[in-house]
DNA sequence: CTCGCGAATAGGAACGATTACTGATCACCG
DNA sequence: CGGTGATCAGTAATCGTTCCTATTCGCGAG
């Protein structure tokens, strides 16, 4: 089971002083499965599954907690709950207008736009996120 | 008064079909004015200054409306209410952590991002965004 | 100028997502 | 084994936003 737990996630739990309870690596697990973008709530009814007890509270308080210390990403659309997702890297999600699934546009990076917008900005940049709304192929179809 | 409404305005209301009514106007005159990114609660009240019986779902509305016939953008962050914008250009927004104001990143486009993610989704791409966070000068000196 | 009619509004209730609270449990240290 | 602080489950509360309904508005037909 969750014996293969990156090394690289293990350090910085300790780093950051927070634990490494059992629901907070069910969070980390449940991400992992759900090929997609999913809500609070998703991760929440894959956690139960496994763990009837779990509380909705505590899978919100694992993702802001996996999120501080960097090991997921979060993005805010307009009509969706935040989505949540494993990759931390600087990409592009696109999530549909017709049937709200979320997913990744690969092979297209942000450039050196992360360089650009720190030489313009007197502020400490911390986080840039893009996201992109638009139509499935199969909701285009669907008319 | 508002007798100087940009012709485009009044032309995307009469393709649209919807009114140019006088709450409609001030929510447009409330963005303009109001030099940032205001939330529907900035807006709805600088307008109450005016107008004090307006409704705040009547400003929701508006900025509907607004945003669906393509006067106005809007964004979204973590931690903050949804802001508006009336910079319809694709361009990038950055959040102060410490303060919560928004603001322009000026000069700093998206270069040729549009064009490259549309050609990497099969998806028909209807709008794309980019929200920054970080901590403001202000907010950097104080700690 | 009235009348009629659909669109828009004011005011307030309802909703969904998220956070806050509280007593019980857990992980870890000595 | 106890003690101690972090975390958790369960639930209440909050906040932004949407929904609902009776009333008003804008406007064109007569
Ligand atoms: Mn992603
Ligand atoms: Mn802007
Ligand atoms: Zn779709
Ligand atoms: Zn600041």
């Amino acid at each position: 089971m969750g014996v293969t737990l990156e090394r690289d996630i293990r350090e910085r739990f300790r780093r950051s002083g927070y634990t490494l309870t059992s629901q907070r690596k069910a969070v980390l697990e449940a991400l992992g499965e759900s090929r997609g973008h999913p809500s609070a709530e998703d991760v929440y009814l894959l956690v139960k599954k496994k763990n009837p007890r779990v509380a909705l509270g505590t899978v919100y308080q694992a993702l802001s907690v996996l999120e501080e210390i960097g090991v997921i990403g979060a993005k805010h659309w307009s009509e969706s709950p935040t989505r949540y997702d494993l990759n931390v890297e600087p990409h592009l999600d696109i999530r549909c207008l017709g049937c709200g699934a979320v997913s990744e546009i690969p092979g297209v990076g942000l450039g050196d736009l992360e360089d650009r917008l720190r030489a313009a900005t007197p502020y400490e940049v911390t986080h840039a996120a893009v996201v992109v709304e638009g139509l499935c192929p199969a909701c285009r179809a669907a008319g």
